[in-house]
DNA sequence: GTAGCCGTCCCGCTGACCGGTACGGTGATC
DNA sequence: GATCACCGTACCGGTCAGCGGGACGGCTAC
């Protein structure tokens, strides 16, 4: 995880330390775990959390504290990722409708690929991915995807870092996946067989920037090995993140 | 907007002030505009936008300060409504698919619905709501329903407030509304009429918490006066509340 | 009983935060 | 090309908000 830790000596400092304290799966803390993740002395976590929920960034329940409706509202308006998500609606609806599996709306953030999107059915593929989560590149064809249209110097300083085991499918050795990089670029979709978790299968195509040659974020269809076959969906997975990149073309939303 | 105004004489009270100045159709704000709307010193606004560019809840860009990456993926771990998205998913997509209209997600904060997932395809319908944006409650389908399964303390406290004319069509009058809200009791389904958008209809269904008095959220399927008949979902719509009801019940996510 | 862990509160010290002020750049107006 | 308005940025000394060690009372568990 590359976050760096934040500075401890700045008010603001140590308030995003506890609102990053939560993981996607925690629904309550306690005070005590709020210290014990943070390293904050207990007083001044008490204090700060208590200044948190005066602002409605955090929630207090009898069992602790709880990331409030007031911080989804917030992050819901981060530019980026809500005009990407609304534009990219109707072509996830139409992945989805096609195909009735898991379908991913990704952008990459560091090592990570960031979910913004996850829709699926009933009967969806039990999958690690969480809306707002995070997985790391190398194990997912979103991840593969992006990696694939990034910059030469983040694609290099990942390839060249270790990468963790997810399954015995994942793929750890720089080279076999530079390879698959290459390949990516050149059929436009990326694949992945159990890389992840097991049972799983995925492909995934890139939003392009204007140009062409960047990648903005990337969508993917996920299903189980039994009866789900990413090659048969190249062509319509291929299309949806074109339709989406001319579309996106066509506003501006991007710059750094 | 019953935002009590936030502390500016703390650090923090400052920061969730310049967070809580971008507006859902707001890209990016200049330092400028960021000190027109918060009203705060130049000076300081300039030091406190910077520490929350370090702190990654603010990117930087030519143009200005931008909510970031970092504030959506905290947004999306609120575990309320995350948890609410992912189970309710399947569920909205359903209607989706059966429907091809617009399909909402909402809970109420204060007097206002906020959404937390809007889903439609290519030709949806034109209408004014945002995932993680607000709409008042008494001039929509979503909002008629949380209002009428809320406590009769802040029901009663909304209806004797001034109620918004949006359109011609807008409900204005206490009495009215109220005879509705009984209504809605009664069917488990509230409808809209072009009272929040001209040209637009409504029908929407209560996620209710275990005990079935309160509820939790609100689902609701939107179409255009021209092709959508809002009385012709009354099942589907309800079924689908229910649905995710009874699911929610199974899972502990509620409080306060 | 007592030992451990919890959340809360007190309170004196200090350095993080404050914001008036100044400066350089840029574009519009005359 | 001079003037002006407005922008973003940087400086810096005063001071009070924030700090956190410590104490306290409540609660399980053993």
């Amino acid at each position: 995880m590359p976050h760096q830790p934040a500075d401890l000596d700045t008010v603001l400092g140590k308030a995003v330390t506890i609102l990053r304290a939560f993981t996607v799966d925690d629904q309550v803390l306690s005070l005590a775990e709020l210290v014990r993740r943070t390293g904050l002395p207990k007083a001044t976590a008490h204090r700060v959390a208590g200044d948190l929920v005066t602002n409605r960034l955090l929630d207090r329940t009898d069992l602790g504290y709880r990331l409030s409706g007031g911080l989804f509202e917030l992050g819901m308006r981060a530019s980026v990722e809500r005009s990407l998500l609304e534009l990219a609606m109707p072509f996830l609806q139409d992945l989805y409708e096609r195909t009735h599996e898991t379908v991913h709306l990704g952008v990459r953030e560091g090592h990570d690929v960031v979910y913004v999107a996850k829709i699926g059915g009933h009967r969806q593929a039990k999958s690690p991915s969480r809306p707002g989560g995070r997985m790391p590149v190398h194990c997912t064809a979103i991840g593969k995807v992006l990696l694939a249209y990034a910059d030469p110097e983040a694609q290099q300083e990942i390839l060249s870092s270790p990468l963790e085991r997810r399954t015995p499918h994942t793929i750890v050795a720089p080279g076999l996946l530079e390879r698959q990089l290459a390949a990516v670029l050149e059929n436009g979709v990326a694949f992945e067989r159990e890389e992840s978790a097991a049972g799983l299968q995925c492909i995934a195509a890139p939003v392009l920037a204007d140009g062409g040659d960047k990648a903005l974020a990337a969508i993917s269809v996920t299903g189980p090995v039994g009866r789900f076959r990413p090659e048969a969906h190249v062509t319509i997975v291929r299309a949806a993140a074109q339709g989406l990149s001319s579309l996106a073309s066509r506003r501006r939303s991007l710059s750094s």
